[in-house]
DNA sequence: TCACAAAGAGACCATTCAGTCTCTTTTAAT
DNA sequence: ATTAAAAGAGACTGAATGGTCTCTTTGTGA
């Protein structure tokens, strides 16, 4: 790998952290040059602005959440299982987040809706990506037998993204993971009333 | 009235809109100037920093989304038609919310969990306040019988506070109020479920 | 209506902002 | 080891930042 590759990745996973913790406007150019190590020369040598470094770094955050969840989703089988382990991704997120700063996809949508128009549209694309995520664990929970036939899958998923991102928020807020663990608890419970009797 | 108290309560009103649709960072003292149509003399001789103003936005902003809730409040009976109400308020989060820029607990945990302690600080009591309320009224359903005792009360009241942060985020984000009412309709068939059989 | 206090305009300040450019150093193929 | 290209340092720019201060205008109680 080239040595500039080297760098431009570098500089990527630093400023990550930094704007997901911080968001788009309260991170400077300044920070990630502390965080990197790198004077201006060696940063715009790799990027052009630093929009575009807050939008690859977005990319690779989403990237680094999509990992923990498919290693999470592995010998997972029934759809309890399935959505629990999205939780099980968070359940430590005041110490062990799969990316510093919590949720990407919170914190970007929270940041991005009102402000930054290209950022938001990469939030939005993660967020249907999410939902339809969902919505397939459902049907196929339908499909299977495990779930009732008469579940209005769109709602349950817009649902279960709702409380997934809220929690995250609450624990983040009061930095304890217990609000991340109550709505895994509830929200496992809520699915347990829509299973059929052969699941029960 | 003083003319500077009126002053003071509209550059409140303007900037509580602003910071609570761009955040903390995202938001200068021009973009106040403007919006306010004062220069920084009449600004900052009522205020004496861009803290202060915005500490004083968002109490400002809780009080309006509080006097809303008051009102969804009003004349509720039981338990759904309670926790409907809070999401009454923010059935029209897209064109019209409470405050503009949606829920101002949201946006300001998000903003300043990682950045700004003191916004934080009051961001949480905030939160603790939403969670108390909650409490009480399913505690208020248990002893009335319309609810079944056995339920973990703080782990459903932080339940429904995240669905309800969680859908306002993916309802602003995606521009579409249907997340709110996705929320809503399956909160209330998930508090249905734990209605007692003299209730169904 | 007067007089004084309150309110606000806006020039000004130091600092920080994102971004540019040149020049040096490092890398890597020969 | 040589050399050309790639990478990076860091001084610099102009605009925007939050905040100050003085001077003028406006409001208001007597």
């Amino acid at each position: 790998m080239r040595k500039g590759e080297q760098t431009r990745k570098h500089i990527i996973l630093k400023s990550a952290e930094l704007f997901n913790q911080k968001g788009y406007a309260g991170c400077s150019m300044n920070d990630i040059m502390e965080a990197t190590g790198l004077q201006k020369g060696g940063i715009y040598r790799n990027f052009k602005s630093k929009d575009e470094i807050a939008l690859e770094a977005f990319d690779y955050a989403i990237d680094t959440v999509s990992q923990h969840f498919s290693e999470a989703l592995h010998e997972t089988n029934t759809v309890s299982e399935k959505i629990g382990a999205f939780f099980n991704v968070y359940e430590d997120v005041i110490n062990n987040p799969p990316i510093k700063g919590g949720c990407p996809l919170l914190n970007t949508a929270v940041d991005s809706d009102d402000t930054n128009p290209q950022l938001r549209e990469k939030a939005l694309r993660v967020f249907h990506t999410y939902l339809e995520m969902i919505e397939e664990i459902i049907e196929e929970g339908i499909q299977n037998g495990e779930l009732k036939p008469n579940i209005d899958t769109k709602a349950v998923a817009s649902f279960i993204v709702a409380i997934f991102e809220g929690s995250i928020m609450a624990s983040k807020l009061e930095r304890n993971n217990i609000h991340v663990a109550y709505s895994k608890q509830q929200i496992l419970h809520y699915l347990s009333m829509l299973q059929t009797d052969a699941y029960i």
